[in-house]
DNA sequence: TATTGTTATACTCTATAACTATA
DNA sequence: TATAGTTATAGAGTATAACAATA
């Protein structure tokens, strides 16, 4: 039997093992909907910040700006959000979501809690608080 | 103040996160031994499983077997790992470490733990045995 | 028939440099 | 000078189909 202790011990393998499984059931989660992780979480973003930058969108998900572009002219193709221009910065522009954006998030973040209840099913109840804490404090470690 | 509540409350959002900043820094950790993570964990298991076969690495680490030649090839031209026949199968290959890769792995791994630490110091040292434990199971609910 | 290693390929995600228009 | 959005591009990582040799 092929044994994987020597890896077992970083706390760093085991974070990315639970994420490759939740990212899988995630991703066919959201497949319904026609929305990737990336997708999901900017509607959710901008739905819970009406009027936001695209450049504070990339820093409160951690993507680049560049990257970013592609992805909001794909929801804003979908007529999921607007991007109207900003009113005291003529570079930048105010994000918002549709009506149809804010409907199809609801059904999708109805299927994506569903998703949540199947990982934390195995976690002791007691454990996943701290557990949460643990896991935002290291993501605040950024360099 | 930009917000993520409506990400923040999904086990995976976090785990999302933590994993991008271990990542890198785990990476930059490697990078003086010319070691990616993912050469570094093949070193790893070859290590502590002498003789395994490349399917049961690349079952062991979740990686198709298709991706695993390429890694293969990379740590043998290096000198790093050797592909001798199998005695038993003439299909298959038994794969071990040269003494030069054991030398860089214990370097390496060194690192990874300095990584480790790193990693770990935010968290509260009672809750980390359940953190893992936690991971673990999460991970093995592959579908 | 099934499995092992392999090749080739494509798709996603991520990272970086450089451009433009504004500030 | 610096910042916002943008373009283009390159590199990882990942996934799938198909093949030859062998079981």
């Amino acid at each position: 039997m092929i044994t994987t202790d020597s890896l077992r011990c970083h706390l760093g393998y085991n974070v990315k093992r639970a994420w490759d499984v939740m990212r899988a059931d995630l991703s066919e989660s959201l497949r319904p909907f026609e929305l990737r992780i990336v997708t999901f979480s900017c509607l959710a973003i901008t739905i819970e910040n009406p009027g936001l930058r695209p450049s504070q969108l990339a820093e409160a998900l951690a993507i680049e700006r560049a990257n970013l572009v592609v992805i909001l002219g794909e929801l804003e193709e979908r007529g999921l959000i607007e991007r109207k221009p900003s009113e005291t910065d003529r570079r930048s522009h105010a994000l918002s979501a549709t009506p149809q954006g804010r409907m199809l998030f609801e059904k999708a973040q109805a299927a994506a809690m569903a998703h949540n209840d199947r990982m934390v099913s195995p976690v002791d109840p007691g454990v996943l608080k701290p557990l949460q804490e643990a896991l935002r404090a290291i993501g605040r470690l950024k360099p």
